[in-house]
RNA sequence: CGAACAUUG
């Protein structure tokens, strides 16, 4: 349980080599490490891109029963897999597993999202949304807008609008960005500036968002006089 | 008690 604060913290603060480090000590030791341990040092596995490392845990994994049916290590692992551009991989473990909770969909959509896989992704969503009985939210949104401003073969962009209006996400700040930036993309920024001035919490996202859809249609004066404001307001960025 | 997934760059 100390070994595992210690992971989490690790992990939490981005020091993904110390936890790793750390994790390789503990086995050394020869202390076994249970489900938190696992999903806590899997995502420093991922970031750091270490798939050798990361299929010998899931190897471990599957010598264990509880590991296995823990859905927190299983989405840790189609993460893994995903950021480590197994798709492949991540599809199979997703596929084999049982239940899967909202985290595991969220994971494998992300995931495609991820490898630019955009089709896949919008398939996969209205399976979620037909046939598993488990209800989005504002992380598996968030995960699939990507998708459907990328995709050639999706042109409803205002139907996924009130979809999310709908379901009650649009106060999530990761939704508000997310379709803000599809509809600068899709090259409707005046709703997207409407957008902006509605935001309650601007974070950077926000406004790095906004900057740049300024930029990239050409209203060069409109991004520096976005760009000011926010420092005026003393917001970080760099 | 503690652990996994998301939006711009």
């Amino acid at each position: 349980v100390t070994w595992n604060t210690a992971i989490s913290s690790f992990s939490q603060s981005k020091q993904f080599g110390e936890a790793l480090e750390f994790f390789k000590f503990l086995l050394y030791m020869g202390v076994d490490p249970d489900g938190v341990t696992i999903a806590s040092v899997l995502p420093s596995c991922s970031h750091l891109e270490l798939l050798n490392l990361g299929k010998e845990i899931h190897a471990y994994v599957l010598r264990n029963q509880d590991l296995s049916e823990n859905s927190f290590v299983v989405s840790a692992l189609v993460d893994m897999y995903c950021n480590c551009k197994q798709v492949r991989e991540a599809r199979q473990l997703f596929n084999d597993t049982r239940p899967r909770n909202v985290a595991l969909w969220n994971t494998m959509l992300a995931g495609y999202t991820l490898n630019g896989c955009f089709d896949e992704a919008l398939m996969l969503f209205i399976e979620m949304l037909e046939n598993s009985g488990v209800c989005p939210n504002p992380t598996t949104i968030a995960s699939v807008l990507p998708s459907c401003v990328h995709s050639q073969s999706f042109a409803d962009r205002e139907g996924i609008h009130s979809f999310i209006i709908k379901y009650g996400f649009g106060g999530n700040s990761y939704v508000q960005n997310a379709l803000m930036d599809m509809y600068s993309r899709i090259g409707k920024i005046d709703i997207s500036e409407g957008m902006f001035d509605t935001i309650g919490s601007k974070d950077i996202v926000s406004w790095n968002t906004m900057i740049t859809s300024y930029v990239v249609c050409g209203r060069h004066s409109d991004a520096l006089a976005l760009l000011h404001e926010m420092h005026r307001l003393g917001q970080q960025n760099d």
